[in-house]
DNA sequence: ACTATAATTCGAAATACTTCGAAATATCGA
DNA sequence: TCGATATTTCGAAGTATTTCGAATTATAGT
């Protein structure tokens, strides 16, 4: 298995963190962050993050390091600023395994 | 909203909780369970869980206990043994909170 | 009422998580 | 190269989680 279903529940089982992911997949690809991104159109930075949460940049970094470790975000360097982008497929996987659980119990 | 999210995250991301909540899924309903259940035919209880699982029935007791409070499972007792019993309206209401964070990145 | 079985509560130990601030590292622009 | 900005690493404090065993409560059967 490519993802590990309970590493990303952790991952998720964390309200800033999840506040954090939402955050990413919403500026992801779309780029509807308002007031525009420090890096790009197309995503979230670091610093883009750092702003919208009431967290030190030092926490935002750690949770930012575990969503990339479960696979549900991505990251690359731009100059100064690291991007961080969504990885749905992993998010699908997980959901996907929720749904295998409540297929069990249907008698499929 | 009538089952948050982080607490059915939090509930699913302990290995031994995952496991025990994938048991009382299977066993429940559709009575799969082998070797039969203490208690019925069409559910898992308690007793059924701690031989199951390397785990102190205390241990059983309160994993158990985070299930139902999230939502994931319900219990009822029925003599001397508690029913565990599979709600997996709360289990598709979290993969459908999942589907959305997929959707909102993608753009909609 | 007594005993056996099932499950829960309680208290404690070990471990893990969350968050911060300070210091370190990386990159850009002048 | 220097200073500014962006991000990470490190160490520490407080809190929460996981697990156990012992004691307790609930119920069934005799």
């Amino acid at each position: 298995m490519k993802y590990d279903p309970v590493e990303i529940f952790k991952a998720l089982s964390n309200p800033s963190r999840l506040e954090i992911l939402k955050f990413i997949y919403e500026s992801g690809f779309t780029g509807t962050l308002e007031g525009g991104s420090m890096c790009c159109e197309q995503c979230s930075c670091m610093g883009d993050v750092v702003g919208k949460f009431n967290l030190a940049p030092s926490t935002i970094s750690h949770h930012a390091k575990e969503l990339v470790r479960c696979g549900l975000v991505r990251m690359e360097r731009d100059g100064q600023y690291m991007r961080l982008l969504p990885n749905p497929e992993a998010l699908e996987a997980a959901a996907e395994f929720m749904d295998k659980v409540v297929d069990s119990t249907k008698g499929k």
